[in-house]
DNA sequence: CGGTACATTGAGGCAAGTCAAGTTGAGTGG
DNA sequence: CCACTCAACTTGACTTGCCTCAATGTACCG
């Protein structure tokens, strides 16, 4: 179990900003340790107040509510460099679930921490807002094409930004991304069944616009596929990794 | 124009955690004025990087995006104790518009301060993480909400919401809470065509639930709004005040 | 007293939901 | 090596909640 933040791979990517030697210093010691969950882990749950808190290394999630009747929104996606159990740290209780969809690393941090971070190092305390400000951003992303979009346009909003996303993690290969989710959480992320999702990926891949098949995603026309999902074609800004 | 927050009316209120005379001092500090707007009135555009940040002291605002085809999504509501123009602060540009519902008075902070908030107060750095992560918990309801529900259980959902957040604010009067928003508001806030939700409003009032009416509302049966609206009923748990 | 903004109501159509029946492929075990 | 199971994906047929269009009602205002 290597605590060596200093050579963690993410770091390299230009996805993630540079940090101060000062403040990699702080982070090894913030680190408590690795955690490997395997597929459908439940990693925190709702309304449970975890004392870990975590970044993914590597491996993807899904971020998830329950209703009383049983049906689920999906809130969102981890993917690699994604700080998951921010509202536990900072509310004491998480508000969704977060489940491994693959087998998953992930960094550990301990809550009981998390305040001398704040105290020691503002910077680091700026970087958690600012991905606290990006979830934000995220999920009223999410709400705008749930609310107001049709069903080609959720389909076509979720598969670019996947694809987006995945690309500035450089996770793609002979124009692939890998994408191990099932439709089924598709369906549950933009609010359509999962007969209806089936069929209107069906449209995209008879399109010749992208083909989601055997757990990767090939986008085969990038500017069309951003234009039906009303994404700003173009690559993801830099952010902070905690 | 009084720079007094001692005597802020908004810290009375039980909704609000209360904070150390210290913390005061420098909220004074941070504090650079107020600002007064009128109805209509676009405090913060999408987009755009402002060098101000708010909190609303009082009336009530609301939050937007507009898409390329004019449609809008309403991704939240401000009510007095908001904080308005965190993406702005942290990331640099914010990701939705906001607007003076009525008139507004709103405490102004100037961007550039910010980064000293971080720097020499941990613990107001840590509540501004914190009410980043409650806009992120609401937006995450909201997500369920228009992605899962039908018509009836999301507008049961705002408006008890509405409810609950105004009763806390005290401005609760004879049963009647203030709401000078437009139907067409609600509706863009939960993703329905306005002539669906004017029918969705009828039923709730002939059902002897909820009365929406001259900028009021009236819940005649709290608990069965609530469970329409898929909310556990009571009150909502303190927050702090920036 | 026409103009504007918002609320209300009816009629008809369609996108998306539900139901139901396969198909496919991976695993498992006799 | 074939039969069986199970989970995920497909596809077709039918239904419906919500949308759009279109009028009308109502209050306020210059």
């Amino acid at each position: 179990m290597a605590i060596d933040c200093g050579t963690c791979p993410l770091r390299e990517l230009e996805l993630f900003a540079p940090i101060k030697a000062e403040e990699l210093e702080f982070m090894k010691s913030f680190k408590t340790g690795e955690l490997r969950a395997e597929q459908g882990t439940e990693i925190l749950a709702e309304g449970a107040s975890s004392t870990q808190l975590y970044t993914a290394l590597s491996g993807m999630g899904i971020r998830y509510k329950t209703m009383p009747d049983g049906r689920r929104q999906v809130v969102g996606f981890v993917l690699p460099g994604d700080f998951v159990g921010l509202q536990s740290g900072v509310m004491g209780e998480m508000q969704h679930s977060v489940e491994a969809t693959t087998a998953m690393k992930l960094c550990v941090f301990n809550r009981s921490d998390f305040w001398r971070l704040f105290e020691s190092q503002p910077q680091r305390a700026f970087d958690l807002t600012h991905l606290a400000a990006r979830e934000e951003q995220l999920l009223g992303e999410a709400l705008v094409t749930v609310g107001q979009m049709n069903g080609i346009a959720r389909v076509a909003w979720a598969l670019y930004r996947f694809y987006q996303r995945l690309k500035a993690l450089e996770l793609i290969e002979n124009g692939r991304v890998p994408l191990p989710y099932r439709q089924q959480d598709l369906a549950d992320a933009v609010g359509l069944s999962l007969v209806h999702t089936n069929k209107t990926l069906t449209r995209l891949r008879e399109a010749g616009v992208a083909t989601w098949q055997d757990d990767a995603l090939v986008v085969h026309k990038e500017v069309e596929l951003a234009r039906l999902g009303n994404v700003e074609p173009g690559s993801i800004s830099a952010r902070p990794l905690i």
